[in-house]
DNA sequence: GTTCTAGAAC
DNA sequence: GTTCTAGAAC
């Protein structure tokens, strides 16, 4: 609705490229040159001096110590380039993001960099900023290289963003290749420590191991990947020019994109808290819920950003209406930002509505009586709607907003031994049908559906929804983290050990009983209905396994 | 989570 | 040729 058409070239960037210098000296030169200020006056920018009290952004990087401090984001515009976003629309929600948070960011600083000074987006962006009024120091538009603003630009940027791809992965071109390339495999590394995927509209926050050379040569502490909406129909996602949802999902992806910046100020404590936390309140209740419910309440936002590193725009519904007594320790430093799990939380979001079947039942499991086998106050046990073995039940936890083992700390212990107890109540009342089972209770590292469920299944894994790699080794790799090792890890530790997916769902196929290897998944399970080989010793102790005494006998 | 299916593996 | 995997879409 805002999208008011305009000309093409307006006409301040008509003059703004005017006034560039006409240098072909070096490219860096250019660039430095280049750099543009949000008023669009730019003949007083291609020196030295600036105005009064403003950046030294072309400076050196000796300038002023304070000033080139201030922490600053450069980003890319994001959507614009390969996902061919219209670029009107595009800088409107820029300038519209910018607005809304360049005054809470203290003496944060953002900059739309691009490489070309003849970039249009960056003069819409330009152009829409003055007309706003949206303080220059604050922010302004750059042209370079963003993997060498201050080596080559002179600008101090400890942030960057990357206009990332889904997958989050190297290659592809533009800005993506080029700030893999620059943060070299400490950058790949560190970003698949944060999150496997992501999906159009959400950031990922990933601090920069020092070994990058993006670390020691630019002094870029963190890049945040952010991946937009796509209009490309050659590229994964294509909205089929749907602007509607594309002008909703680029507002989330630069809110998500600020508020991963936000909370990096907000953690390096440059930032007095308030100002941050009413910044994510008020768009949090300007744009996530107009409803008006209660935003959840985590007690440390910025451990829970570390350890997951998601910006979600887009909250899930957590009011506190449910468990509110025993969750909400109202923690000062409660951030008011919703982050789901890292690996599923990307997937989980508005499409994903078959990631939150449980936490519909978990809520409401009167509404779903014929999958629910039984009801408390903590839990309900249902049969599992694709079960993996002849018996696989999930115990679900009915607190809201623990997602998944990640959110697990001490304060549950006292709910995993209510899940282990129940989990053990179903596979006896199931051994008791059929003495030959053997049962194992427990749960995923990184669970695709939402709301904390124990696994109870038995190890026969005789069962046609058991189709892929990843269900066997979900069940059959560290990647399932018993229940008793659980509850003794959250008991001594505070929180559970997780595995990594990526690493164990992709190992080789090996027997569960004599950890034979099979090259697929057909030719594994022939194996596993014939093979009688004892189970391995460590799933014999400490009562991993749930069986009775003749077999124990057997196995022993 | 599943389904569908292209293309790799056999 | 068939079997099987793995990525995209849902």
């Amino acid at each position: 609705m805002k999208f008011l058409k305009k000309t093409d070239a307006p006409a301040s960037s008509e003059s703004i490229s005017k006034s560039i210098p006409d240098s072909n000296a070096s490219q860096i030169t250019e660039e430095k040159d280049a750099c543009l200020k949000g008023t669009g006056s730019l003949s007083e920018n291609a020196g030295r001096e600036l105005k009064e009290g403003e950046e030294p952004v072309v400076g050196s990087a000796g300038g002023d110590v304070s000033l080139k401090d201030a922490p600053t984001l450069a980003f890319p515009s994001i959507s614009t380039a390969d996902f061919q976003f219209d670029l009107e629309k595009a800088s409107d929600i820029i300038v519209d993001k910018v607005a809304k948070f360049v005054n809470k960011l203290g003496n944060a600083r953002l900059v739309l960099v691009d490489l070309s000074h003849k970039s249009k987006i960056l003069s819409l962006v330009r152009t829409k900023a003055s007309e706003k009024n949206i303080d220059s120091n604050k922010f302004f538009t750059f042209v370079g290289d963003i993997t060498r603003l201050h080596s080559e630009g002179g600008l101090h940027c400890n942030v960057i963003a990357n206009a990332a791809n889904w997958r989050l992965k190297p290659g592809g071109g533009g800005v993506n290749a080029a700030i893999f390339s620059a943060g070299g495999q400490a950058l790949e590394v560190a970003t698949k420590e944060q999150a496997k995927s992501l999906l159009p509209g959400n950031a990922v926050v990933v601090p920069l191991p020092s070994t990058s050379p993006l670390f020691c040569r630019e002094g870029v502490t963190h890049v945040i990947h952010v991946v937009g909406p796509n209009m490309n129909p050659q590229r994964p996602n294509c909205l089929n020019n749907d602007y509607i949802k594309g002008c909703k999902v680029l507002q989330e992806a630069y809110t998500s994109l600020f508020e991963g910046f936000a909370s990096i100020v907000r953690s390096q404590s440059k930032l007095p808290k308030g100002s941050i936390e009413n910044l994510q309140s008020k768009m949090t209740e300007s744009q996530d819920h107009p409803d008006g419910i209660p935003k959840d309440h985590f007690t440390n936002s910025d451990q829970k950003n570390k350890r997951e590193g998601l910006h979600k725009s887009e909250r899930s519904k957590r009011s506190k209406g449910y468990r509110d007594e025993t969750e909400d320790a109202s923690d000062s430093n409660a951030g008011k930002v919703n982050l789901s799990n890292k690996s599923d939380g990307s997937r989980t979001k508005s499409c994903g509505s078959w990631a939150q079947a449980l936490y519909n039942i978990a809520m409401q499991p009167e509404k779903h009586r014929d999958a629910v086998l039984e009801i408390s106050d903590d839990v309900v046990v249902l049969n599992d709607l694709y079960p993996k073995a002849q018996r696989h039940v999930l115990v679900v936890a009915r607190y809201e907003g623990l997602d998944c083992l990640a959110d697990v700390r001490k304060e549950h212990l006292q709910l995993l031994r209510t899940m282990h107890a129940l989990g053990l109540k179903w596979a006896e009342k199931f051994l008791h049908d059929d003495s030959s089972l053997v049962f194992r209770l427990g749960y995923h590292s990184e669970p695709s559906m939402r709301q904390l469920h124990l696994h109870v299944i038995s190890q026969d894994f005789d069962s046609t929804h058991l189709k892929n790699k990843k269900h066997w080794n979900s069940f059959n790799t560290a990647f399932f983290r018993d229940s008793v090792d659980v509850m003794e890890e959250v008991s001594s530790n505070g929180k559970a050990i997780l595995k990594d997916e990526d690493s164990m769902l992709s190992m080789e196929l090996r027997c569960h009983r004599c950890r034979s290897a099979h090259p697929n998944i057909p030719r594994l399970k022939s194996h596993v209905t014939n093979c009688r080989a004892s189970f391995p010793s460590t799933l014999l102790q400490k009562g991993r396994l749930v069986l009775t005494p003749c077999n124990v006998s057997i196995d022993a």
